[in-house]
DNA sequence: GCCAACGTTGGC
DNA sequence: GCCAACGTTGGC
């Protein structure tokens, strides 16, 4: 079992939507980045844990936790002429991007705050890839200490 | 295969 | 809205 980070901005899709979806699940659709697809395809397994980042927003932070809960799959998106996803270079022969299901488990009791994170990325969350200088990946690992520590400062 | 131009992300 | 940092595109 691994653990993720998730970005999401909050405007456009919460914790709180998924918490609201039916059997609080949804599709993590719209990925069009090939690093982060070859991690979906080949690291990212169903029973996954997340924490659910928002990121583009007042107050950056984890807000919540997540499970993943399928292997990766083609995104359905990209073959919709109509959706900001539609890629012409992808077929349903060789599709090129994928998603996956993720499945609500819980809010924090309050917003990990990313100055919160920062605040420790000297010694604890050093390797932290979300805290590492020009980050820009919508999907990063953490690891398992790096995990138990942020759960602990909750 | 190089690299400049361009687009996107995301914190501030 | 600004801008640093990065990914992608496309001409050569």
């Amino acid at each position: 079992m691994r653990y993720w980070l998730l970005k999401s901005e909050p405007d456009v899709f919460s914790i709180d939507d998924l918490a609201a979806a039916p059997k609080q699940t949804t599709h993590w659709d719209g990925i069009l980045n090939y690093q982060v697809r070859n991690t979906m395809r080949d690291d990212m397994k169903s029973g996954d844990q997340a924490f659910f980042y928002y990121s583009s927003c007042a107050e950056p932070g984890i807000a919540g936790i997540v499970t993943i809960n399928s292997a990766a799959y083609p995104d359905s998106t990209q073959f919709d002429r109509k959706h900001d996803h539609y890629d012409a270079g992808s077929s349903r022969d060789n599709p090129r991007w994928l998603m996956f299901d993720v499945k609500y488990q819980r809010k924090l009791k309050r917003i990990i705050t990313l100055e919160e994170l920062r605040r420790h990325e000297k010694k604890e969350l050093k390797e932290m890839l979300l805290l590492k200088r020009g980050n820009r990946l919508s999907i990063t690992s953490v690891e398992p200490s790096e995990w138990r520590f942020i759960i602990g400062l909750e």
